[in-house]
DNA sequence: AGTCCCAATTGATCTGGGTCAAAGTTGGCC
DNA sequence: GGCCAACTTTGACCCAGATCAATTGGGACT
């Protein structure tokens, strides 16, 4: 509930990471962009958007991490998206937010004011093209996750979450894919049994076990190193080398 | 791989239930369309497409219901998509098919020749615009059913797939929720199963249990009495009237 | 009416992951 | 440096749902 950071200059990531509008742009569009355009920051653990509170931009993350939730009134939560640099977040043509938008780091978002987005978008035809493609991205990732929730084992899970993780935190290197790799997870024990439809004890009993056995090596609790990406993702059960998920 | 079925006229079943593109068409544009549209039909148990299949067309169904479905070498399957008259089906910009799709009763689809299709579509902004609307729906329905998936117990799965399918049977009439209301099963046990992560076993379990406890009423195998639909959503484990699910 | 076949039910038993409980780590802050 | 709080690991036990194994039922053929 800040004031909005406005910054009528031309967005200085948008060239490497911010796809969402702006890889497509040209110089003019983004000066018309630039009265819409603001960013704003969040701070590690901020809810970004209460799901069924009224969403009054888009946007998209710069840099940082978020998560996508739902709740059960019970309390029972499940992730439903991870946004990583580049995603896109909220829905042109619908008011309410669908899902909890949570900050795990902390999080720039470059928003649009969504009533002239819209407009935008209507005069633009690429946008919508952009959109439509990414939107496809994600529900291919959904769709891949539902596998990974309905008919995958507790080590299966947590080894897809760890090669999805490591696929996005590097450029993809085709042909090269089993290199060593080492990453940060992103992610507390609690937000990964959430994603993966576990508790954290089991989420870490099997990160234990992926340990004890050489399939990955923890340094600290968060920094992992994985000598062997062909075998964490045969760990995964992924046949093939899975071009999507997240 | 039958030659396509030609209708050079209009088609009869649009104006009510095929949107996805000609729910928003005037005539010219449908004359336009003819040269490119044809019907197909597939009988119940067919394989519509494999995955990783090149797909050259994309359409959508005009009656009888499809899945999609994810593989795992070792035969686990889940079903991550259900296809009733009026849904989308492939993906412009893609070539080749990410899931199977299995028509499950005999159906009929209305497909585009995809060439032509991305052409009219880059023509036509509401199309896209159309589409990007359709698969936010997509992308909201399976995000949902991740929550399913990932947290519900099976007799909540169960009552979840229930009353999905039962509001799509029927129109929606809004603030009278919880009438009777019947319906016929278009699945098997063992694809109820696959769709929700279970085993057929568990399945066959819970029906009868919900039965037992007068949730719902079974006539056959598969003909369906919800005397109360709000007992049917309240052991689903929906918290509100739950918008959108497939 | 009979029989064949496949879907569905039901029972018995097993087990992966949940639950409850108690230590162990780590990083931030004074 | 030391303390605190939050995160993580580990152990013991239990149960929902899987697995294995018979039956049962019902519609489409003769």
């Amino acid at each position: 509930m800040n004031t909005p950071n406005f910054k009528p200059t031309k967005c200085d990531v948008c060239p490497i990471r911010h796809r969402a509008v702006c890889a497509r742009c040209n110089a003019d569009e983004l000066v018309e962009l630039d009265s819409i355009k603001y960013y704003r920051t969040y701070e590690a653990g901020q809810t970004v958007i209460w799901a069924g509170d009224k969403m009054s931009f888009v946007g998209s993350v710069v840099s940082g991490i978020a998560t996508l939730t739902q709740t059960m009134e019970d309390g029972r939560t499940q992730m439903v998206g991870l946004l990583l640099p580049s995603d896109f977040v909220g829905r042109p043509g619908r008011d309410g937010a669908a899902y909890n938008v949570i900050a795990t780091t902390d999080v720039v978002m470059c928003c649009f004011r969504k009533k002239p987005f819209e407009e935008l978008m209507e005069r633009t035809p690429h946008i919508a093209h952009r959109l439509l493609e990414m939107t496809l991205d994600e529900l291919d990732a959904a769709r891949e996750w539902m596998l990974v929730l309905g008919r995958k084992t507790a080590r299966e899970k947590i080894a897809s979450l760890l090669s999805i993780i490591a696929r996005r935190n590097t450029a993809p290197t085709p042909g090269e894919s089993s290199d060593a790799m080492v990453f940060d997870l992103p992610l507390t024990r609690e937000a990964m049994a959430d994603y993966l439809g576990l508790t954290l004890e089991t989420v870490s009993r099997q990160m234990s076990a992926l340990k004890r056995d050489g399939v990955i090596q923890l340094d600290g609790k968060r920094h992992i190193t994985v000598p062997d990406m062909g075998r964490l993702m045969e760990e995964a059960g992924d046949d093939s080398d899975g071009g999507f998920l997240i």
